[in-house]
DNA sequence: ATGCAGATTGACT
DNA sequence: GTCAATCTGCATA
């Protein structure tokens, strides 16, 4: 498999919020790979999308969202939880990404329960906190490129699975907005 | 099955 | 000072 390229991250956020659903999102500790199919993401606009951290303009914390796309925007929240971004946006905009919301456990299961403190597959990284606490991604990953083959990249896939969109999860404004994707393989 | 409180810190107004 | 792109455990039915 082949890693995603920088131009796919450069089109609108929403079409890469969708087709990053069936990629595999890599993190590589030490000797260890710890792997998973994306099964849920969510689009975060800029201008046009006041529930997004770039709605404001940029800020220390929300510096990556405004960077190169394809490299990582993680942000620390609730006092004790990290989530994962996939910096995303075409040349109409100024920011964007895509928030990983949930995986399917492929390679480092063993590993990833270790971090997660259960057995149980299904709890494991379905979840934007739980992921990261289960591939241990953290304010070190910031800013990373997640186009070259490092501590945490994205490889794409041929499948294309079923896609159901919704609204975004645990926001309070732009609500109406179906921004939330998930991933059906049948 | 559904609902809610508590945890806990840092970014921003 | 406010509150957050969440998770967990416990309570209720």
């Amino acid at each position: 498999m082949r890693r995603v390229p920088r131009s796919f991250y450069s089109q609108d956020t929403v079409v890469v919020a969708k087709e990053l659903l069936g990629k595999i999102l890599v993190r590589k500790i030490g000797r260890h790979a710890l792997s998973g199919v994306i099964v849920e993401t969510e689009a975060y606009g800029h201008r046009d999308d006041p529930a997004s951290h770039a709605y404001r303009g940029i800020t220390p914390r929300n510096q990556a969202m405004f960077g190169q796309v394809g490299h990582a925007y993680v942000y620390f929240t609730y006092g004790m939880h990290y989530c994962m971004n996939a910096v995303a946006y075409d040349k109409d905009n100024d920011a964007g990404a895509v928030l990983i919301r949930g995986i399917q456990p492929k390679d480092g299961i063993e590993i990833m329960m270790k971090n997660r403190r259960t057995e149980n597959i299904t709890n494991l990284a379905n979840g934007p906190a739980k992921l990261t606490q289960a591939m241990k991604i953290t304010k070190k990953q910031y800013g990373q490129d997640l186009t070259r083959e490092s501590e945490i990249f994205i490889l794409d896939n041929d499948i294309k699975p079923r896609i159901i969109s919704k609204n975004r999860v645990g926001i309070r404004l732009a609500t109406e907005k179906l921004w939330n994707f998930k991933a059906y393989f049948n």
